[in-house]
DNA sequence: ACCGAATAGTTTGATGTCAAACAGTACTTC
DNA sequence: GAAGTACTGTTTGACATCAAACTATTCGGT
């Protein structure tokens, strides 16, 4: 059932029927870019809810695994490392805090900071998940060769770079 | 500030230097794929604010319009179309009844369904949008060259059809 | 030293979304 | 043609997120 595939394609078809002059082919990309993220996400989502935690969370404890040790980070780091508004982060944190994944310190030679860091649990939580969690992916991607991998990364990094060099609107 | 592309690199570098034996190559294609969408969202959602309604509404009123005259469709062919759940239509379309850009109708053949119709003001709306939306896309996409293009469309439409088939989880 | 400005995190209120339960309508099968 | 089943949209309740207001702390300039 490659439903998703044949959405963007009539999406285009149909645009071309209505207003002939109108250039789709940026809008057939991102829709494209998207509905894959979106498809992505779902699957990555059922993942983690298999392992009771929500892929929020995940990524949250990701970020502070990959930090190193000690696995700390302050809130609004993580923050820009996975795209959350602040606020989002203060809940997200309350949430993973209730778990007892994480703790939250203090650092006494800042006190406007308070500090996060993966617990034990959470430590050894991430560890076990994100072995199948990378196989899980890679096997999303399997059916590019390697090369097409590559050239992959290189149009999406140039694209995102434009992108975040744009100024919104205009 | 390219940012964006910085963080998904850093995140590929610092896993390495945590977990070596990780292979991160997709992870890192499918951030790259999260966040391109995430910041092109965000572009759209400004550039749709600044006439006054959301990216939601817009991708509905889309939809209607290139379905072609007279403009209709049932509300269940549309959640398909911008992937969006029943109880989240019925929502959107609330909200663009409210604002006079469709109207919901009654079809005499068929009574459980209430098809909606993209009013006089939301073709308007639409027409007038659509041309500079194009064009506030195709500007984002115009770093890479067409070539190029091309084979993103493709990498993108196979990757896309292989999550699509697979089967959540497991 | 002090006062204003900047910074970090939290709280608040509003919004958009989903899943699940629901109600009404059409279809199927006997 | 009656009864059960499938379909369609709406309602409900819960939840994650955001922007903006707020609190507490630190920094900077005079």
């Amino acid at each position: 059932m490659s439903m998703s595939r044949e959405l963007v394609d009539s999406m285009v078809r149909s645009w071309q029927n209505e207003l002939p002059d109108l250039d789709v082919g940026a809008m057939a990309s991102f829709a494209h870019v998207h509905r894959l993220s979106a498809l992505v996400r779902k699957q990555v989502d059922v993942f983690m809810a298999d392992h009771a935690i929500s892929t929020g969370e995940f990524d949250v404890m990701s970020a502070l695994r990959r930090s190193g040790k000690p696995y700390e980070m302050r809130p609004a780091e993580i923050a820009t490392a996975v795209m959350l508004s602040p606020s989002g982060m203060t809940h997200r944190l309350d949430l993973l805090e209730a778990a007892g994944l994480i703790e939250r310190l203090v650092d006494p030679s800042n006190r406007r900071t308070a500090p996060v860091r993966l617990s034990r649990a959470g430590q050894k939580l991430v560890d076990t998940l994100v072995h199948s969690y990378a196989e899980l992916l890679n096997e999303l991607l399997s059916d590019i060769k390697p090369a097409e991998h590559r050239q992959l990364d290189i149009l999406l990094s140039k694209i995102t770079t434009k992108v975040s060099n744009t100024s919104p609107s205009r």
